[in-house]
DNA sequence: GTCGTAAGTGGACGCTGTCCACATTAGCAC
DNA sequence: GTGCTAATGTGGACAGCGTCCACTTACGAC
């Protein structure tokens, strides 16, 4: 059931995710998904972590995919930067899964928190532990960066698919890699150097 | 019309928006919104525009009380503080509204851009002109900033209203803090001694 | 005074989320 | 095996929604 409405937030985003559609899918009548779920907001809501642990594991992988060593300034700059880049990216080839994922209207504070999977900020912070290991950025400011830092690539990748929207797929690439190198230029110039030019 | 549907809007958000309603209360038939938009996503058009305006103001708004001179280091940086401020206040005190100006989902390029009115993203431009014009900063840097630092305070804004809504209003305040300081660093050293500590 | 256009009306259609009562099935105690 | 219980699925209904169609009314130009 929350595999059928992945498929229909993939191809539409949250709202298409519609209960009888679903039901559809699966081949039952609409009354079956209310065994399992209490509402529509609450299949949507599990469909929303399914989304989340999603773009996780985009994250991750694209650490993984660094092989410069986690505790040199280029390697924990070029972590930095891949984990930005998989936010983005996720948000430009699963639109739908995107914003189901961060749609929240949430009045359903049942389903709240004993997530045991790895959470997309999870993966930012990491890669910060990297840089302050690596020496690059101060140990007291990472708490006073990290939530800017994921604001800046979330907002670059609403606005994109939002107001910005119109503009060339070429555009949309050159503004994602302005907001990876905002990003740091704020966390520290050597990090910058680290990071620039190479994504 | 166009002013019910915004008081929806303002209570609930663009899914607040229903044609039905609107029209009961302007006091017609349903049917008679079709003389006038020719579409229920064409009624939230002309609302968008009209949130997006009221956004816009506020920024204006903003910019203005800030008596320093534009011209001086200090003025432009407080400046372009009060600009960010004004949008997260906005955020904050009119969620419904600010959604709705953001929504897009727009299969309906018919209303394009004709708007001669000013957008919050111009007001942002001529706060970082203002930066230039005081020499804090290099006239070749805006144009790969502009459109991060419009991104680091919508996503601050979002996230705020999405995954980070539990939060304590202090924590909210000072995490909206946290991203014009961002800015500020990455702006320039100059610009964010001069901003900071100010509100 | 006739006519054309703009605005509103009335009724219907298919779709949605949700509620109720009822039927089927699986697992388990004895 | 029989009987009880809990889980799951079914059928029918309701109000609300966006939208379409044909029809009526008000009004200014000529």
């Amino acid at each position: 059931m929350v595999q059928a409405g992945l498929e229909l937030a993939r191809a539409g985003g949250p709202d298409a995710v519609v209960l009888r559609e679903v039901t559809r899918l699966v081949g039952v009548v609409p009354n079956a998904a209310y065994r399992h779920f209490s509402d529509r907001e609450a299949l949507l809501a599990a469909i929303r972590d399914e989304a989340l642990s999603m773009l996780a594991l985009r994250m991750a992988d694209g650490m993984n995919h660094v092989s410069a060593g986690s505790q040199t300034e280029q390697g924990a700059g070029l972590r930095l930067r891949a984990v930005g880049k998989a936010y983005l990216a996720f948000a430009r080839e699963e639109p739908g899964l995107f914003d189901t994922a961060f749609t929240s209207a949430h009045p359903h504070p049942s389903t709240d928190r004993p997530s045991d999977r790895q959470t997309p900020f999870d993966h930012l912070q990491a890669a910060l532990d990297n840089l302050v290991q690596a020496g690059v950025l101060a140990r007291e400011r990472k708490p006073v960066i990290e939530y800017p830092i994921w604001a800046t690539v979330h907002g670059m990748a609403t606005l994109l698919r939002g107001p910005l929207e119109p503009l060339t797929d070429r555009e949309k690439r050159k503004l994602e890699a302005q907001a990876l190198d905002f990003i740091g230029s704020a966390v520290g110039p050597e990090a910058e150097t680290a990071g620039a030019r190479v994504g």
